[in-house]
DNA sequence: CATCTGGCTTGATCTGGATCAACGAGGCTT
DNA sequence: AAGCCTCGTTGATCCAGATCAAGCCAGATG
């Protein structure tokens, strides 16, 4: 578990044909990935991986959310990484894992044996570039979320998270001004270093400010999408990294 | 700039046979980049990269120390990265820099023609391994820190860092329990999420209570390692990871 | 040798977010 | 439909760390 990677788009009907892990479909490697792959699935709440775990298998997210958490003796845990549909979990070269990956929600995984899959990344240097492409867009985004965990208020933060949210679109909109949050207020709690006490108040803010609208607890939309660019402390620029 | 390395090791003259980027020394491919390399010096305090600019250059830190931060508008700062010698600056496939890169002491880099370098990443499998090898290295770290930087208390983190310093050893050490602060108090507190006066305040704290003894206000002793260890907040087993 | 300057320490006070606590509201089960 | 759960809201209070404010100390400068 690993990479998070923003690209929802699929050209194929494999995950494995996502763009996640190769750019041009019709390369004849592909072909070989459709032996070999297996699914499997996990019930919301469930782990997929604990930490130290053997990796014996890369697998893409099919469908569903998981988390990439770290969990201190005493219980407090921080989350370090979101696997949205597409996302890629493994990495070439590594045989243990380092972080927790739980499923979220129930999440479908399509599944490779790591050997044969890294003997594919070794001799097709546009999925090993791609691999690589994918280590640093996930660099980039744990490092902004440093600044965000280190450097921002509770506010600027909760922005900034429904932000990425809309950004990440994490159905791909039946509606376009409404979105889903991913999480419960808890998770999204140790997505941001925060208590999930001071989550409820600062969306319920931001709801009275206007700023955005609550369908149900987990639903919303953004009335006000300046406004919210504002809270979120990012500069004018800045903002799509990911 | 990107790469963190915790690599001291060289394995020849030239800071680019460091072991961080090959680690098999006499390959003629190295060769090659004996003739393309260049050296730049920069004073404390000077800018390397900004965030945006162009990457026309890959990079080896050959002396001194340098950081990778993000500032905010209001100048909020946080610090994303330690550069130490002989780790890497650059990344395959990128054109530009996305955090500022700068001088903390003087700083001497070993550079290379980005496409030069680039080319030779692609045609030399070990080579592009070593670079994916580093990126994941970084990715382990920043994610370490995310949790540094969400869920540690003031004390914990200090802790954390004191035996960051220890471990990544800066001078090759001449006296063995004498360790050097690369940074002076506002940048540690930069790195750590904090306000100068607390970082202040903690290694007081730790002083008072024996678990380390300053030289002067750069250079400490750790004397109590396990009770340092138990500051920190990491479990038993999970220390080393960088 | 006096002064200055930049990094550091220490004290006093303030405050954002944590903590503790109670209550609501929807979705299950029976 | 009643009784639970789990998740979420809101209020009251607390406290770790920020902020404000003096001083301090060592090396640089005249």
């Amino acid at each position: 578990m690993t990479f998070v990677l923003n690209q929802r788009e699929k050209c194929g009907d494999c995950p494995i044909r996502h763009r996640a892990i190769c750019a041009r479909c019709d390369e004849d490697e592909l072909l070989v990935l459709e032996g070999m792959k297996s699914y499997q699935t996990f019930e919301a709440g469930q782990p997929i991986i604990w930490r130290g775990d053997d990796l014996t298998h890369f697998a893409s997210l099919v469908t569903g959310i998981a988390s990439l958490t770290r969990t201190l003796e005493d219980g407090r845990t921080q989350m370090v990484g979101l696997l949205l549909p597409s996302d890629f979990i493994g990495r070439p070269g590594r045989e243990t894992v380092e972080f927790d990956v739980t499923a979220v929600t129930d999440v479908t995984l399509c599944r490779f044996q790591r050997r044969p899959f890294e003997g594919l990344v070794e001799r097709v240097p546009h999925i090993s570039q791609r691999m690589m492409e994918m280590a640093l867009d996930e660099l980039n985004a744990a490092r902004e979320w440093m600044v965000l965990l280190g450097r921002k208020t509770a506010r600027e933060k909760i922005a900034t998270f429904l932000q990425m949210i809309v950004r990440r679109e994490t159905v791909p909109s039946q509606n376009v001004q409404d979105h889903k949050l991913p999480l419960t207020r808890e998770e999204i709690a140790n997505f941001l270093g925060l208590t999930l006490e001071t989550i409820s108040r600062q969306l319920s803010a931001l709801k009275k400010e206007g700023v955005v609208e609550f369908i149900d607890r987990r639903h919303f939309r953004i009335k006000d999408m300046n406004a919210l660019h504002m809270a979120s402390g990012d500069d004018a620029d800045g903002g799509v990294i990911v």
